[in-house]
DNA sequence: GTCTATAGGAGGATAGAC
DNA sequence: GTCTATCCTCCTATAGAC
């Protein structure tokens, strides 16, 4: 029986914390930080506005908390390479997994643009750490190959900044490119192509060959 | 006498006017429409948060004045393009008439991205109207193009889009740039690298010859 | 024209009833 | 655990002194 009560109580804090997790990532991606009210996450979370508090701590806690799940999202996908992997292979699951990401989770992409935009005041530690710690390694290994001839001697940091932010765009902008497309939303087919265009011209661009 | 203190006071104001434009669009490009404050703007110009609302009626005014400057901007940017044109000409002065865009004005950039970021509630009209016909028009030469078998035949759409997000993102994730390069700045040298890698990859990514 | 003072409301956060 | 009531700060905007 009690049991049975503390299992309920449990579910129902999962569920709350679920909720506002969801609506407060919506309210900071759209509005920032500072923009952002617990008002406004309450109510897209169908709470009242101390509740949000009482489980979450702060508006802060909040943010920092939506951050690092977005970070934790992001390292997922960054798995490393070595100088015996193929370019071709390599880059075109680069492009993939960021617009799967981007796809999957477009209010934490935007959430994340927003902290950046604001000049990154939460993530200057893991962009000037961790982060770039793996663009280095990456942008060693293209040298690599760029050195072996299987790739054009590109600078491969701006090279990953064009993978980012042509994947990003489609969920920051997602509001301009709808308008521009007359499209209410972005269907599976949509994604799919435009990850097939970005894959085509980014490695056609950079003289890989489309492999073995 | 009276016309010079009036010139003089029309100076002032003029300067005062430039100063709260400068400032605003830098604390809205950082923190939203939202997240700006009156006080904020005031105290980044160097004038009394009262002088700020004297000079430009209210925070919602001098948001869409700071819109609409820099859509003048992106607008004087935007030339007509025929299907005589030479596509690696149209393309390569697309990619740097945008980053040029990016590099002048960063902060307009990043407002642009904050209003976009939040769904475009003051430029729906805009994006669905003047922009699209624009964007629909390049499509069509660019069609003709790829059927002429001057270039590969991309979605164009995409690759404007790409040509946009590949350019912005130098303003609207300076952060990340910075935090990751170990700049404090981007300077000339590096635009131009940047630019360069950008007009090389794109233009052979789709299929466009160096030109005549 | 410029600044001080303040109205009137919304913000984050907390104390305490249930 | 959950919600109401409330505190105090900060917001936009304006009225009125200088």
């Amino acid at each position: 029986m009690t049991t049975l009560v503390s299992s309920d109580s449990t579910h129902a804090r999962q569920r709350n914390e679920q909720a506002i997790l969801a609506a407060a990532e919506q309210v900071f991606a759209c509005h920032g930080y500072r923009g952002a009210s617990v008002q406004g996450i309450a109510e897209a979370a169908g709470l009242p506005k101390s509740n949000v508090l009482y489980y979450v701590g702060s508006k802060r806690q909040l943010y920092v908390t939506l951050l690092e799940r977005m970070m934790a999202r992001w390292n997922a996908m960054l798995d490393d390479i070595s100088i015996e992997d193929d370019p071709a292979e390599v880059l075109e699951a680069f492009i993939r997994s960021k617009m799967e990401l981007t796809r999957r989770h477009p209010q934490g992409s935007r959430l994340f643009a927003a902290e950046i935009l604001q000049g990154a005041p939460f993530l200057q530690e893991y962009l000037r750490g961790e982060l770039r710690e793996w663009v280095q390694a990456r942008a060693r290994v293209f040298e690599q190959w760029a050195d072996k001839g299987l790739m054009d001697p590109v600078d491969p940091v701006w090279l990953i900044f064009l993978i980012w932010s042509s994947t990003q765009h489609y969920a920051d902008f997602e509001a301009q490119v709808l308008g521009i497309t007359d499209r209410e939303a972005l269907s599976e087919t949509d994604y799919r192509r435009i990850t097939d265009f970005l894959c085509g011209v980014i490695l056609k661009g950079c003289g890989v060959s489309a492999g073995p």
